[in-house]
RNA sequence: GGCCCGUUGGUCAAGAGGUUAAGACACCGCCCUUUCACGGCGGUAUCGCGAGUUCGAUUCUCGCACGGGUCACCA
């Protein structure tokens, strides 16, 4: 068989050459230790919390040994494919806080000289790669039709052989030149395969980053490398992509574990370096049917989505340190020790990561995020609420808006001292905690130990004591002097002690005054809340809930 | 089924051939306290199973079980 007659053939228009494109896209002139890194979607618009995941530990990778991290696009599978599909991955990224090098910024525009970034326009450059394999002996085109690789399949599996094209079985493999040619010019689609020399009773052995050793038999399968439309797999785009753009490491899910022998022998016959594998494992999530753990679901989950996230407004220092703390659970300790850091500081390790999948705890989010909302300013707190509340929630973001010194005042509650309070865990937060300083209470949760008379008759004398200006050292005794004076027990303690010589005690003529002012039992610090409201406000406040209480 | 990966409390997990088997979240109790949070103190709870190596194994080896992945012209 002529190799050069059938690659002239196969491919007459592709005129470069592997060595042209390796002089094109040359060694990067980085320090040893650097790393170049790449986050690989595909551009389905859906951005999953494991994709984030791994992005960021492309991105912290590359960050701490003065690398590069890149955004390349692997939309060779028009199916999987959506209008604006970059866009919502691009942004995903974006609104997490995780920034590109090199590689695509919007559906068309990129930066980076190792482009392009989408493997859509790279399709001469596979060829040509194709083109050499095919001189070189090394690939060849298959015929064979969806059914007869289903009848190969199918003989395969009633004789207990292992299914797929290679050795025997690989029946395009010894077509003559005659014969290719002419179903090339009656216009027969094909695939190009790749001609494995692979041996299974031999080994493969690669220290995978995350995973340790892994060793597994090699390679058999003559694989496609390109499609009927010409397009690359996404072994032969992996392999081609990743030398080119002269990645290092390269960091995925560990679904790809079991394609490594793939990648290994394309590898091998391309002449190409082969990278740093680090397998990540997915990120799961307790199935409440089976009782068993299963990976985040597109379909079922809504916080698979990355966008979740930002609607429900975590902020993005919570979703990062909480990924972060899957990651290298030492950073949760760092941290402590650590406040005031920058999370940069960190030193991440993938040698650090679990080798399991994680199950996804929302619970801890909150809590990081609690954490870190707390220390936040209320200012700071206002504003990132207001650009939270302008994208999801408009009627919030003109009321925040129109009374924006009033709205820092309330998020100033209890805000700024020692002991913080940590109620807020995302920005939606906000709209209920927010919500009886906007608009009067419709509902009001009294407490069932005392008459609706011994209610009137605490907020009228309260009405009668309250003066405006005082401070909270001043305030507090006098509520308890004037609980004192209505028959209530001037501290729970000694209300514990002779529970028959009280109506009640301090507790809940507080509670009282706090019910009629916000309609609810349970608030932040009372006297806080009256100085916000502001003295007028609050005396509206304490009539209307005497007349309801006398109606 | 073949191949591969994994398995320490409810969750995330540290750990090392000999430890009272860290810590965080959650949960429970107590304290603080005008409510709720916060904070402080304390508590419940973990090495999948079976062999082997060893004076000794949760740690090393081998089986098994269970869970997961993969076996496409999808990535």
């Amino acid at each position: 068989m002529d190799y050069e007659k059938l690659a002239e053939l196969l491919f007459k228009n592709i005129d470069k050459t592997p060595e042209d494109y390796e002089r094109e896209y040359p060694c990067r002139n980085l320090p040893e230790v650097a790393k170049v890194t790449r986050f690989a979607p595909s551009p389905t618009g859906f951005l999953h919390i494991g994709g984030l995941f791994a992005a960021f530990i492309g991105e912290r990778t590359a960050r701490k040994t003065g690398g590069v991290f890149y955004l390349r696009i692997e939309d060779t599978d028009k199916k999987r494919e959506i209008e604006n599909g970059v866009s919502g991955i691009v942004k995903g990224l974006s609104d997490f806080g995780i920034t590109i090098d090199e590689g695509m910024l919007t559906e068309t525009e990129s930066i980076g000289k190792y482009g392009p970034y989408t493997q859509s326009q790279r399709k001469e450059i596979y060829q040509a790669y194709c083109k050499d394999l095919v001189k070189k002996g090394l690939a060849y085109p298959c015929f064979c039709t969806a059914e007869e690789l289903d009848a190969i399949r199918k003989t395969q599996e009633e004789n207990k052989q292992n299914p797929g094209y290679y050795g025997k079985f690989a029946k395009c493999r010894n077509l003559t030149y005659d014969e290719i040619e002419e179903k090339i010019k009656s216009g027969t689609p094909y695939v190009l395969r790749l001609k494995s020399a692979g041996d299974e009773t031999r080994r493969i052995k690669f220290d995978d980053a995350i995973k340790g050793e892994i060793e597994m038999p090699e390679n058999v399968q003559d694989i496609v490398l390109l499609k009927t439309d010409g397009i690359p797999t996404y072994h032969f785009a992996h392999a081609v992509d990743d030398h080119l753009m002269r990645t290092t490491d390269v960091i995925r899910g560990d679904e790809w574990i079991s394609s490594v022998p793939i990648h290994f022998e394309l590898f091998k016959v391309l002449g190409f370096k082969l990278p740093k594998y680090a397998h990540i494992s997915p990120i799961m999530k307790e199935d409440a049917e089976t009782g068993g753990k299963r990976k985040l679901s597109k379909r079922k989950d809504p916080e698979a989505a990355v966008s979740y996230y930002h609607e429900v407004g975590y902020p993005k220092e919570a979703v990062l340190e909480y990924l972060l703390t899957i990651a290298n659970s030492n950073f949760e300790e760092w941290r402590a020790e650590n406040p005031e850091k920058s999370r940069d500081d960190f030193d991440f390790k993938l040698s650090n990561m679990s080798k399991a999948g994680a199950l996804f705890d929302l619970v801890k989010l909150n809590d990081i995020s609690k954490n870190y909302i707390c220390t936040l300013s209320k200012e700071t707190v206002y504003q990132n609420t207001l650009e939270w509340a302008k994208a999801y929630d408009a009627d919030f973001a003109k009321l925040l808006e129109e009374n924006r010194d009033y709205a820092i005042k309330i998020f100033g509650i209890e805000r700024g001292n020692e002991k913080p309070r940590k109620d807020i865990a995302k920005w939606q937060d906000t709209v209920e905690y927010t919500k009886y300083f906007f608009e009067k209470p419709q509902n009001f949760e009294w407490q069932e130990n005392l008459s609706k008379a011994d209610m009137a008759e605490i907020l009228k004398t309260y009405k009668t004591v309250y003066k405006d200006g005082e401070t909270a050292e001043e305030w507090f005794p006098k509520v308890r002097d004037m609980a004192e004076s209505l028959g209530y027990a001037k501290a729970p303690k000694l209300y514990k002690k002779n529970p028959e010589s009280y109506k009640g005690h301090v507790g809940d003529v507080a509670s009282v005054i706090r019910v009629a002012v916000t309609g609810r039992r349970n608030t932040p610090d009372l006297y806080e809340i009256i100085n916000v409201l502001g003295y007028t406000e609050f005396l509206e406040r304490i009539d209307r809930a005497i007349a309801l209480l006398t109606e």
